[in-house]
This record gives C-alpha cells, structure tokens and sequence, in this order.
DNA sequence: CTGTTAGCGCATTCAT
DNA sequence: ATGAATGCGCTAACAG
C-alpha cells in the first residue's frame, strides 16, 4: 500500500469545509443546475483549495464508468498505433478513459482473460482491434458470457461479428493492381499476408479480379505468401524471382514487405520502375522516401479509431446519437497514392 | 445506460446460491487460506457457473487497484509502440491492468488534466513515457498536487525527474560517430532531432565529442535541426548539401530523417557508403531492409517499458521487491548495428 | 435549492 | 472455518 487511499480527500471532507451534505458536493460534482451559484463558487473553491479529486472508482459503481476497453495485437505494427492514436483522441475529446490490453501475438488465444479483466473494470464497451485470426474469434464468441458490453471489431471481416469498422481493402488493392496494368505491367505477382488474416485474403482476392478483368493469366505461381515483415518481403521476392521469371511487376500486401522487395531489387540492380514496378499497401510515412518513392494505398486507420469510440459511446448513451455511426458494419475507403515505383514514364 | 449494472450478478448472488455469506466468496476470491476445501470447490464451481466477475471497481475502493496509468505521445512513432508493448505486457504478467492516456502532441501542456484523470482512477503508479520538451515537465511538477502516484519517467534527462529509467543515448551516438570514423569518414554531419528533446541533446553532445576526441573539426554549419521525420530529414539533407561541400557522412538522429538522407542520395546519385556514408538511430525493423541497409543503434524500449512497470509494481509494494529495478534511475546501454550503409570496405 | 436515507459490491474488522 | 456488522466514496430517490 505505497499510495494509500486513507489520506485522500473525500467527498465528505470538502462537504464538512463548505458546511454543506455531500449531496450538494455531488451536484457541483456533476454540473446540475439545482445549486444556487454562491453555494456553487464556493465550493468549487474548496474543491480546488484542498485539491480534491473525485474517485472515479466510486462514481463508476453508482453510474456509467466512462470507460472503454481496447484490445490489440503486436503494437509494433505501425497501423496500430494510428488506430490507438484516433482512440485516444476521440476518447478523450468526450471524457473517456482507456484501459489498453495487448495480445501477446496476432493468433493468441488468450483474449478471454483480457476480455473478462475488462469486464471486470466495468468497460462501457470493447473496441477490439487485433485481427481476425483463423478460429480464434467464433471460439471466443462461442465461450464468452452473454454478460458482455457491446464490441466494436476493427478491421475485421464485416459479417463475422455484430459490429464491425473496416478498411474497404477490396476496392484498395483492385485499384492498386488497376493502376499497374495501366502503366503496362502485364505479369504481376502477388505478395500476399498471412492468409489466416481476412485483410491478406481481400486484397490478394481483389489482386486476382483485376488481372482476370484485364483479361491477363493469373498463374498459381504469381502469387505467393509473406508475414507483413521486410524479410519476409525479401525472401518472397527472392523466390518469385525463380519461379516467376517473366514477372514485370510486384504487389506486395503492405509497404514493409514492398521494402523487402525494393532492397533485393537494389542488391540485384533491377532497375525500378523499368524493368519492375513495385506496389504496396498501408503508406506509412516513411514509403514517400523509399528509393523509389513508394506507390501504395492510403488507409485512414485513425478516423477508424475515432470512429470505433464514437460507435461504442453512442450504444452506451443513445440519447445523443451520433450520425457519423449509424448502422452496424461500416466500411472506410481506401485511396491510391501514385509515386515513382509503378510510374515508368517518369 | 446501455450496458446495465444492475443485471450483473454480484457476490451477493454467489452467497445465496451456495448458502454461505457473501465474506466466505469473499475469501475465495482473494485467495484465502481459512476456507475449507469443500466449500472452495462448491464455491468456485458455481462461480464458473453464475459466470461471476468480480467487480475490480469495488475491490479497488477497499485495497489496491492493480491498475497502473501510462501517458505517451505521438503514437505513431515506433519507439513508443515498442515500450508500449514492452509495459503491457509485464503489466499482464503481474495481473495488472493500463490506464491509458495520450498527448495531442509532443509539447502540448495538456497533461495536466490527463493525470488528474489518472488519480481519481486511483492508479498505483504513472509511467509517463512522453518525452521531457522544454519547460513543461517543470511545470507539471510544480502545479501537481502532492496527492501524486508514484511516476516513472521514461527516456528523459535522469536528473529532471525523481525516479527515471532512460536509454544510454549518449554512448551510443559517441559509439556510432567513432564508427564512422574508424572508416575513413573525416566531414561528418549531423541531423539532430529537435533541441528542446533531451535525447536530441545528448546525442548531438556525443556526435560533437566524438569528433573532438578525434582531432577533427565541429564546424557550426556541419549540424542541423530536423524534426524526427524522413521529411525533415531530407530537407535538412539537402541544406547540408550546400552548407557542407566537404561533407563524406551523415549522422542522423533516428532512422526515419536518415531514410531521408538514403532518399535524397538516391535523387542525386550520390553513392553509398562510398561517396557518403549514413547512419542512424533506432535500429526500426525497416532499417536493416533500405537500400543500403542502415548502420544505426539498437536500444531496447521493449525492456524499457518491462522495467518501468516492475519498479512501480514494486514501489507499491514494498514487500516483494524486484531486484532488477533498484535505485531510483536506470539508463540502458544501446548497441551498435553495423550495416552496409557506412562500411566502404565491403 | 438543500439535506436525509439508503445502498452500489466488496473487504476489513471483529466475533463465534 | 464461517458469519455479522461496518464502511470505502459516491449518487439516486426521496423529502422538505
């Protein structure tokens, strides 16, 4: 007991030095208009003097706890932390506390004792934002008590949970794909995510609808699994380079695997964008300053963060509806952000 | 009120439904000894079945709150994901649950408010893992109330704060330049972060020193400020260009402004490491992948975070303390990564 | 406009 | 080994 609770001040303490009950403390407290404003400025005065802060612990067990639970996966994947960045903004804008809970990797199954440790904290909702995983996700559906909040699910397949916010990566890597055929490209390969991951089967589905819309071959070997990281993008390529020798050009299913692709075509001297076009997914910041420039696709994971709060906070007070969050599944466009890795004129 | 207390079933429940008083759950939960192991059993299973949670908000009204507050900012920068991870999950080890909170930005004065909510959620103790700009930490202490959780002050200037963990930014610059220098490098420039950052400061200090140690000149033109962005970094690339003709490498503060120095380079095709060569800080999973892979320095934030959550686990109580987190600051050493970008040899 | 009574869900005394 | 009373800090429901 470093921080012991006994020494604060209470509720009762400021009461007794305003020579008011604690109601009146409580009302001032919660902005009701029922105080005459002389007894108001006092005590708001005392509060302020005695440096008195309400538990936010006591208040939460009479009324709303004003807080959301988030879950995520591997942090240091940059997408997450725009995610977490627009939920925090968005949270803290409307007066709500996070209570941050991390999955020790993308396929752990032990989400469960997070899930009820947030339920125990009383969440007022759940924003999860780890990935869809193979089974992981109906197994907790399954198992988990009906005493749940309401969930939010990120970037997920939209049909497989009641709520769900996501990335259209469908028309995203369609148009990227699009956009490498336009600038003549005719044998593009395909590095895909893991394909337990709902986003690595959308695009790489988008990828193969493209090609076959343009009336171009969609061989087996023209596509082939990495694990989002750099390595895997290099040793992606390094096999694609094999098997695939006619290949011109590359879509890589995120900006770090497209790095990958881009450093063992530096080692090889493959010249880029002339004898291959390179693609990614995501932008990060920093795939504006690869060598080439990286084209790739643009998601406002932030706006999916604020969006996920604002959904929660609705269900939680329907009184004040928020109209950007209306419905039950909602999908965010994605937008192609053209550089010089695909532009061969240039 | 969408997601009703009322509804939960309380240790009451339990009580009744196993026909003993709600202080033998009461036991059962906390781990007591003094309960016979046929009531426990009896106890535990319907527990399980009821589906009981307890609520953490009321036991935290009572005794600790397991519940630690952690202030960071600009999430989207890698390093603070990496310490995130690190704090969540030493955090889960031990039972603990996260509070978090964001600044807007790097120099916003805001935190003020953001502790205060962090002490009526009665949290243990306050990591605040934002970096220490110009006055405000001051600031902070001199206006917060005394009523303040044990913090820890992650990566910032080891004196500033009573209790600070923080990586040995000095060493690892100085260990970097003299790198450089061991490879024939005699014109080497800097790109600092901004100056108002410690870490900005000490590196810059050991870039400067290390020169000196060396016999060799610190002209004033040969350091420039950017601001922790490969935009910046490019910018200020290509100042120094014109400032510093004679310039033969590049010390950037971080990995994303040298990735700008790389883009740059490779727009005039300068090459790499022979005509410049270029090293950073960090060691991002990315860096070991641009075109030329990055020399940089490695520091651990994962481990950073691991500590800061045991020292306040174990200032909040004292009974079992953590051996690896005596004493009141920790600075970590860093490790140099040597990598194709300044070795001319290869 | 303000005060009184009661109780949120749990744990800390003390009993037995 | 178990139970009864009491209170953590706050607010809802009533009263006046």
């Amino acid at each position: 007991m470093g921080f012991p609770n006994r020494s604060r001040v209470t509720i009762k303490d400021v009461a007794k030095a305003c020579g008011v009950s604690t109601q009146t403390i409580s009302r001032v407290i919660n902005d009701r208009i029922d105080v005459s404003s002389t007894t108001r400025e006092k005590i708001l005065a005392v509060m302020q003097e005695m440096d008195y802060q309400p538990s936010a612990l006591a208040r939460s067990m009479r009324q709303n706890s004003k807080t959301l639970g988030v879950i995520v996966a591997e942090l240091r994947f940059v997408g997450i932390s725009s995610t977490l960045n627009g939920i925090t903004q968005a949270a803290d804008a409307r007066g709500y506390s996070l209570m941050l809970k991390e999955l020790p990797s993308f396929d752990s199954m032990e989400m469960q004792p997070l899930i009820q440790s947030l339920i125990a904290h009383r969440v007022e909702g759940i924003i999860y934002a780890a990935p869809e995983v193979g089974e992981n996700w109906k197994t907790i559906q399954r198992n988990l008590s009906k005493q749940i909040p309401p969930m939010v699910y990120l970037k997920g397949n939209p049909s497989s949970a009641p709520i769900t916010l996501s990335m259209d990566n469908y028309s995203g890597a369609y148009s990227i794909t699009r956009h490498l055929i336009d600038q003549g490209y005719r044998h593009i390969a395909h590095i895909s995510g893991p394909m337990d991951w709902w986003e690595s089967r959308e695009r790489q589905r988008a990828w193969s609808r493209a090609l076959f819309d343009a009336g171009l071959p969609v061989p087996e070997y023209a596509s082939i699994q990495g694990n989002w990281s750099s390595a895997s993008g290099y040793t992606c390529m390094d096999s694609l380079l094999k098997q695939y020798p006619e290949m011109d050009a590359v879509f890589a299913a995120n900006d770090q695997m497209a790095l990958g692709v881009l450093n063992i075509a530096w080692e090889k001297h493959i010249n880029i964008p002339g004898q291959l076009g390179v693609a990614g997914f995501d932008d990060i910041p920093e795939s504006k300053y690869f060598s080439p420039p990286l084209t790739t696709v643009y998601q406002d994971l932030n706006k999916l963060g604020d969006l996920a709060v604002r959904k929660l906070i609705s269900l939680s007070s329907p009184d004040d509806t928020d109209p950007a969050v209306q419905g039950n599944s909602l999908m965010l466009p994605t937008e192609l952000r053209v550089r010089q890795s695909t532009t061969r004129q240039n």
